[in-house]
DNA sequence: GTAGGGTTAG
């Protein structure tokens, strides 16, 4: 039951993370100053006064006049300045070799002045590999792919030939799934060059394959590369993170480090991502007593992560702080304070601070933030001020149009009001045909409110669309156990025998002394205290229900007996987790207890219990949201 | 001269 999550253990020889207190010293002496990206160049700054005096007085300039005051105009960034120095290549009917002119579509591109790229470009009498690369590069960067694309077939088609700089491009500009099938046949023509030892080439390469999900081609390649630096080994380390392989991701992050990798911003964010997926507090609090006292770049990106970190670990107090404490912020650092309290069912924070961002001239809403905001007054009880909002987006005032998601919001919104009528209605007229996700929100809203018309009308469809999910059967069959319909209880218990359902394994976990501790469901089977662990969820289930806990067998859908049903549900992996947090902390000690699905209506009380009986704040962080639970109330308002 | 990894949602 410990299982793979025993990296946290303490009993390794060796410290899990850098600790903050003992080796400080060697992480900054690691900190790699050649990772630090580029900032513009500041030397030289007359350069250009200097080069449009001369030109003014008529003087001729040669290659090297050009090529010196064109890298500063780059590294400056300065448009006006390098449209100067382009008339006058124009005026002295000078005519510049490949070389200068690849020098102009990078400044135009730096300046964000694709068109005029483009014109030097077609206006070439001749281009090779580095001017090729350099135009296709600018519209990758400015995500204008299928230019892109275009601009790389018509190269391989004119005879140059691709370098590892080009590779590079392109590949990076395959990654996300639209672009893989298109990345293998690039693929193979890296190998067919043998450009695929290079080290930009392989990192672009690992992480077009892990963006497409092929984690292990990813892993594959990179344990091929001929050298690694800090980006391969992060590109690793962020596959696992963002596919929610967090358990890998700080493995391999260990690994690496063990072997003398630097670490970057880059790296820190996302070894951060996999803490937050695990909810491992302690090791984020240790990652951010790094980052601080390493002085990283780019704190903003950094600040971010930590906040998120807080948020995903329950601790929507100190993700402020840090808010509260940044000297800049991004529209994404107040997308991820408003998500942190929308997950925390703060809808009066959401409200508040979403005023304070639009009074903000800095940042600008964007489709995230509506969405954190939406879900953030949905979750937070603040239905009406909500779906005043969602007018408003509609009505256009925040120049973002609504999208699948915000609709989705909305019937979330109208539902937990107790609107299901409403909900369906607006469901019925949306201009997108309703996804799994937002059908099965209306199902959750019409098993709260027990509608059962309703909520038999939307959860047959939702069987029908998606009959692979378990959960939609369960919460169909709550509301049917709760309106008394058992005939149709069973009717849906066999459909989903029918369908053979597969349902995602539950699983829980606590963290205790920096130990992450995984029971999974109905399976305590290779854990230590197994013996004593289910003794004691027997022992709290029959103590609660002497004040009034009754377990919910509609939870159950297999087909047994009650006694039977009842051993499952005390089998949950949430009970498991908040019965060895009860037996291993000292009394009065709140719990933190985390799950990979949405908690059932069953655990969801027997927590409410634990907290009231047992006098325990019970945090639990399911797929959704969060539940904080002080004296049998949650949160939540039982409503998820 | 041209190039690779990252933070919020789902």
């Amino acid at each position: 039951m410990r299982g793979k999550l025993q990296w946290l253990s303490q009993h390794h020889h060796q410290p899990p993370l850098p600790l903050p207190s003992t080796s400080i010293r060697q992480l900054s002496a690691l900190s790699p100053t050649s990772a630090h990206p580029r900032t513009p160049s500041t030397r030289n700054p007359h350069l250009s006064e200097a080069f449009l005096d001369m030109a003014m007085q008529g003087f001729s300039v040669n290659f090297q006049g050009y090529d010196s005051v064109l890298t500063e105009c780059i590294n400056r960034r300065s448009f006006r300045d390098g449209q100067l120095v382009h008339a006058h290549m124009i005026k002295t009917d000078y005519k510049p070799p490949v070389y200068l002119r690849t020098r102009l579509i990078v400044l135009y591109n730096k300046c964000d002045c694709l068109c005029d790229a483009r014109m030097v470009f077609d206006e070439m009498p001749e281009r090779n590999v580095v001017s090729w690369t350099a135009m296709i590069s600018a519209y990758s960067q400015r995500e204008r792919g299928s230019e892109a694309l275009s601009l790389f077939v018509q190269m391989l088609r004119s005879g140059v030939v691709a370098n590892e700089f080009t590779f590079a491009t392109v590949l990076t500009m395959c990654a996300g799934a639209s672009g893989f099938h298109l990345g293998r046949q690039v693929h193979s023509l890296i190998i067919k060059r043998k450009c695929e030892a290079h080290i930009f080439v392989g990192s672009s390469l690992l992480d077009m394959y892990a963006k497409a999900g092929r984690i292990q081609e990813a892993r594959s390649i990179f344990e091929t590369l001929p050298e690694r630096d800090v980006v391969s080994c992060t590109a690793m380390i962020a596959s696992y993170a963002q596919l929610g392989l967090d358990e890998e991701a700080i493995d391999m992050f260990r690994r690496l480090y063990s072997e003398g990798m630097c670490s970057n911003y880059v790296t820190y964010a996302s070894v951060l991502t996999a803490l937050s997926g695990l909810a491992a507090l302690s090791y984020g609090r240790q990652v951010h007593g790094h980052v601080i006292r390493l002085e990283l770049p780019f704190r903003v990106v950094l600040e971010n992560s930590l906040m998120d970190m807080y948020s995903k670990c329950g601790k929507p107090l100190c993700s402020r702080r840090i808010f509260d404490s940044m000297p800049e912020r991004s529209t994404v650092s107040w997308n991820a304070m408003l998500v942190c309290y929308s997950k925390h069912g703060m809808g009066e924070d959401v409200v508040e601070l979403f005023r304070l961002m639009k009074e903000d001239d800095k940042v600008k809403p964007d489709s995230i933030t509506l969405l954190a905001v939406l879900s953030g007054c949905s979750h937070g009880g603040m239905q009406n001020r909500g779906l005043d909002i969602f007018d408003e987006m509609v009505e256009g005032k925040y120049e973002i149009e609504p999208e699948m998601e915000h609709y989705g919001c909305v019937v979330d919104l109208l539902g937990r009001a107790g609107l299901a009528e409403r909900a369906f209605e607006f469901i019925r007229r949306m201009p997108f045909e309703p996804t799994p996700a937002i059908l099965g929100s209306l199902l959750g809203a019409c098993r709260v409110h027990s509608n059962l018309n309703i909520g038999q009308l939307v959860g047959l469809r939702l069987i029908e669309v998606e009959p692979e999910n378990a959960g939609n059967y369960v919460i169909l069959s709550n509301l049917y156990a709760s309106s008394g319909s058992w005939e149709d209880v069973r009717r849906l218990r066999e459909l989903m025998m029918e369908k053979a359902v597969v349902k995602e394994p539950g699983r829980s976990w606590i963290e205790l002394e920096q130990t992450l501790h995984t029971f999974h469901a109905g399976d305590p089977s290779s854990h230590p205290e197994k013996n004593e662990l289910f003794a004691k969820v027997r022992e709290l289930s029959a103590r609660f229900r002497e004040a009034g806990y009754v377990p919910d067998l509609s939870c159950v859908l297999h087909d047994v007996d009650d006694e039977q049903k009842e051993k499952i549900l005390l089998g949950h992996s949430e009970k498991l987790a908040l019965a060895f947090g009860l037996i291993n902390t000292s009394e009065g000690a709140s719990l933190r207890v985390m799950k990979n699905l949405r908690i059932c209506v069953d655990c969801h009380s027997f927590a409410k219990f634990v907290s009231k009986i047992h006098g325990r704040n019970v945090s639990l962080r399911d797929k959704n949201r969060f539940h904080h639970i002080v004296d049998g109330v949650c949160s939540c308002g039982d409503y998820w």
